[in-house]
DNA sequence: CGTTGATTTGAATATCCTCAACGTGCGTGG
DNA sequence: CCACGCACGTTGAGGATATTCAAATCAACG
């Protein structure tokens, strides 16, 4: 891993990027406590830069960080025995990588850059220490490992029971939607993945995917050139998502 | 809910069935010390019989109790805003439901008993004030949480990258660790689920499950009647994961 | 012994994949 | 600055896999 340190130490009188993932809105209906937020700056140890292509961790390294996503975005894959590999989730800002670990305390995915990303380092026995002290920190905690097993889920219903349009109309709504929840553009964004991770992702061929987008430009749902996006009907998309209106 | 109480008193002279979801082989290469494992007992708060085919939680309630399998089994089903519904996991005794309501205090999926079941009930305000207390305590609940997490990425990938044949018998052999790990037969057992939940579990349809089921009878990788499987060549299905043997 | 729900099996069809060719954008180096 | 190479993306035709529809069989239960 070709990560190198970009700073380490926090100011208390602005906000930190990574303040944001304990933060209520992304999380929540509890923002942390003033107090709480100066103990966590204390064990967010570093920020680490990443460039694109260069993972974070990977499978079956012992799992002892957590990290947020401070800028850029990355991907988890995972990883079959006969080497066969599929994106379980992408992550934008303010999203926590590396939950999954605490099952058994090794990394379950591989979590690689899409772009020159940058990511806060959260050790774990420090977080768990913090916790025992700060309940409304533990709780959160919970809300976060929750939040992923509940999306997890999410994305187990759009994989077993969506076709391949409604599964790329869920894909682009939901990007928005993460966008919109971090103050960016939601109509308007540039795709940090390939068409291959994409399908990879949605459990499609890369093929399809771009299929659907043309259908999907043709149909004015979108207007889409190369990795830029435009959504110009959400309501269209949002109607293909329940398919006994069609 | 005609869930009932059968029983509110735990003796500590012996072990307790939900004793199972705290201790090592399940989780964590530690086990919960003698004194924890009685204050664990404090906040089971009873055991619910719970008929086959009554929820235990559904969607929307609001989350103040995780469960454990206690007797029985039961299944999480996902429903989408239009209806429809897909199952995303089962449960066997020892395993823990209702842990992706940690995201928002609210339960996400529904639960329902596969046949006559029991499940303990524990309250989370209660387990989370233990958890301060208790450090082998909290690192057992990041664990179960994680480890839900873990498989449902797992399950992702089958949805997402496994042909209907690999899925099922993924399942069949997933099923059979689990019952293994539990002490019972891990060749012989009795299906708790109809074709179309295994069918929606695996985001195929009834039918083909049912012909997939034919198919490896004939082939002899099971013996199945009915609801009853008899797994005959172990290694026979475990190639089917690996399709570059085939 | 008939009814009901679950399962099996077959034939036709749809969806998505595979294979293949062609475009497009971008960076590199001449 | 342009030509080239390369990775990525688009599009088409044909094919494979799983679904749909339909019918028959089986098991459980009153």
């Amino acid at each position: 891993m070709k990560a190198i340190p970009a700073a380490t130490v926090h100011r208390m009188d602005r906000p930190h990027p990574c303040d944001v993932c304990f933060q209520s809105r992304f999380c929540l209906p509890i923002a942390l406590p003033q107090d709480e937020l100066g103990r966590m700056r204390d064990i967010m140890h570093n920020t680490m830069r990443i460039p694109k292509g260069e993972r974070l961790f990977e499978t079956g390294q012992p799992m002892d960080k957590v990290f947020s996503v401070h800028a850029g975005s990355f991907k988890s894959v995972v990883t079959s025995p006969d080497g066969r590999q599929q994106i379980v989730g992408f992550h934008v800002p303010g999203e926590m990588m590396g939950l999954e670990g605490f099952s058994t305390r090794v990394y379950m995915t591989d979590v690689v850059a899409l772009e020159d990303s940058e990511a806060c380092e959260i050790d774990v026995r420090a977080l768990e220490s913090s916790a025992r002290e700060l309940p409304t920190l533990q709780h959160q905690i919970h809300c976060l490992i929750g939040n992923r097993l509940a999306r997890a889920q999410q994305d187990q219903f759009v994989l077993g029971s969506m076709q391949a349009d409604e599964r790329l109309a869920r894909f682009l709504l939901d990007l928005s939607e993460r966008y919109k929840a971090r103050g960016l553009s939601p109509d308007e964004f540039v795709l940090r993945m390939s068409r291959e991770e994409i399908g990879s992702y949605l459990g499609l061929k890369l093929e399809t995917v771009s299929r659907l987008m043309s259908r999907f430009h043709q149909a004015g749902l979108i207007h889409v050139a190369q990795r830029q996006v435009k959504i110009t009907d959400r309501e269209g998309l949002a109607e293909l998502l329940v398919p006994s209106e069609r």
